[in-house]
DNA sequence: ATGTGTGTTTTGTGATCACAAAGCGAATTT
DNA sequence: AAATTCGCTTTGTGATCACAAAACACACAT
C-alpha cells in the first residue's frame, strides 16, 4: 500500500483557500480599517461561488477578524481606542508568558534565527514597506513564541494580532520609523543572558509601545 | 416614524439560533468529550437545511468550541492534559486582570449579587447537577468580570471557557463537590476590602485549582 | 438646500442537488 | 484467525436558485 508523500498537500478546500489568503491579508494591514466586502466580490475574486466565500468570512468574523453589521455584511473592523488598549493589553499578558516559556528552552539556533529575522526587519523599514515590516515583525514573534511549546496560547496570540492587523497598517503607516525598534535587540539580549525579568520586561514594551500611541 | 420597541429581539437567523444552543450545550458542559456529530443530524434537530447547520458548527470549530478531522467531520475536542494546563494558564493570564480591572468599580450592588450566584451554586452542588454548577459557576465569573469594561478580554475568555467546557464536565463529575469553592468567598471579600493582591491571588487559585487535577 | 418617498438594484440567507471521498461492513482470501 | 478487498452507505463540499430585506439613487415636495 502507498504511503502519501506529502501529507501535507492534502487537496486544499475551497473555502479554506480563501480563508487563508483574506486571513494573511487582514493580519499584515493589506487591508485597511473599514474596508467593506461583499461575500459575492469575494466569490468571484477567488473564483468560487457564494458558499465557501460565506464560509471564510464567518470563519474571520467569529475571530474577529471582520466586523458584522446586522444585516451580515462584512467589513475590517474599525477599533475604538479602549478596544485597542484592550487588545495590546492582551498581547502583554500571553506574549510575556509565551516568551517566559520560550526562555528555557531557546538555544543558540534560535537566537541566530531571530537576529536574522532582525537584519529582514531592518530592510523593509528601509524599503518602507508596512505589510512586509509587519510580517516580518510577527515572524520574529511567531519564531520565538513556537519555542514555548503551547499551540493553545499561541492561538490565541495570532488572533489579537489578526483583530490588530488593519489598525497596524493605520499605525505604521503614520509613524515612519527610521530604524530597528531598539525591544528587539533587549529581547535577544535577556534571551543570550537567560534573564527572565529583563525578557518579560523587554516583550512587554516591544508590544505595547506602538499601540499606545495609537489608542490616544 | 416608530421606533422598534425591542431592538435586541430582531428576527434571529437560523445559523445563529443553531449555534447560540450549540455553544451553551458545549460550555457548560453537556457534551462529552469526544462526542461526534454530522452536519445532518445538526441540521434534522434544528429542522433547518445543512447550510445554516455548517455555518453554525464551522463558526464553533473557529472557536475552538469543536475540532474538525481533515474530512471535515466534527466533534467536541479531547484535550490532552498539555492542553488543559495551557488553557488554565490562560484563564488564569486573563481573569486575574479582568477581575483587578473590575475592583476599582465593584461597588456593593455588585457584590451582593456575586453573593446570590453563590448561594445558587450551593444549590447546584446540593443537587448534583453538573451543568447547572457549570453555568452558575461561569455566571459569578462573567457577573465580575462585565464591571471590567474590557469587552474584548471578556470574549478571550469566554473563548477559553468554551474550549474546556466538555472537559469540565468530565472534571466535576469526578469530583463530587461537597461545599462552595471557598475562593469563590475569598473573592468576594477581598472585594469588599478592596485588597487587590488577594484578589489577584483568589481569582487565579479559583481558576486553577480544579483544572490542575485534570491535567494529570 | 433638506428631507422624504418610491422604485430598482444589490446582498445575505437558506434550501436543494450533484458529486466525490470517507467510512463501514460483510464476504473472501491468505 | 487475521487481514484484505469490494461494494454500499453516509457525509462533507460546493454550485445554483428563489426569496426577502437592506441599500441605493433619483425624483419630488417642502
Amino acid at each position: 500500500m502507498l504511503i502519501n508523500p506529502r501529507p501535507s498537500e492534502v487537496p486544499a478546500a475551497a473555502h479554506d483557500r480563501v480563508y487563508r489568503t483574506l486571513r494573511s491579508r487582514i493580519m499584515y494591514g493589506d487591508i485597511a480599517p473599514g474596508q467593506a466586502m461583499t461575500l459575492r466580490s469575494i466569490g468571484e475574486e477567488f473564483e468560487v461561488s457564494m458558499t465557501p466565500a460565506r464560509e471564510a468570512a464567518r470563519r474571520l468574523v467569529a475571530e474577529g477578524a471582520l466586523s458584522m453589521t446586522s444585516s451580515g455584511r462584512v467589513s475590517t473592523p474599525e477599533l475604538s481606542s479602549e478596544r485597542i488598549e484592550e487588545l495590546a493589553a492582551l498581547r502583554a499578558l500571553i506574549e510575556v508568558e509565551l516568551a517566559s516559556r520560550a526562555l528555557p528552552r531557546a538555544h543558540m539556533a534560535l537566537i541566530e534565527r531571530l537576529q536574522m529575522i532582525n537584519t529582514s526587519i531592518a530592510e523593509q523599514i528601509a524599503r518602507q514597506d508596512a505589510v512586509g515590516y509587519i510580517r516580518t515583525n510577527l515572524e520574529f514573534h511567531r519564531t520565538l513564541y513556537l519555542r514555548a511549546q503551547a499551540p493553545a496560547m499561541l492561538a490565541m496570540a495570532e488572533q489579537v494580532w489578526l483583530q490588530l492587523g488593519p489598525t497596524m497598517r493605520a499605525l505604521y503607516g503614520r509613524l515612519r520609523r527610521k530604524e530597528l525598534p531598539h525591544f528587539h535587540r533587549l529581547i535577544v539580549a535577556s534571551l543570550k543572558a537567560g534573564d527572565e525579568p529583563g525578557l518579560r520586561l523587554a516583550v512587554r514594551s516591544d508590544v505595547t509601545q506602538g499601540l499606545k500611541m495609537l489608542a490616544r
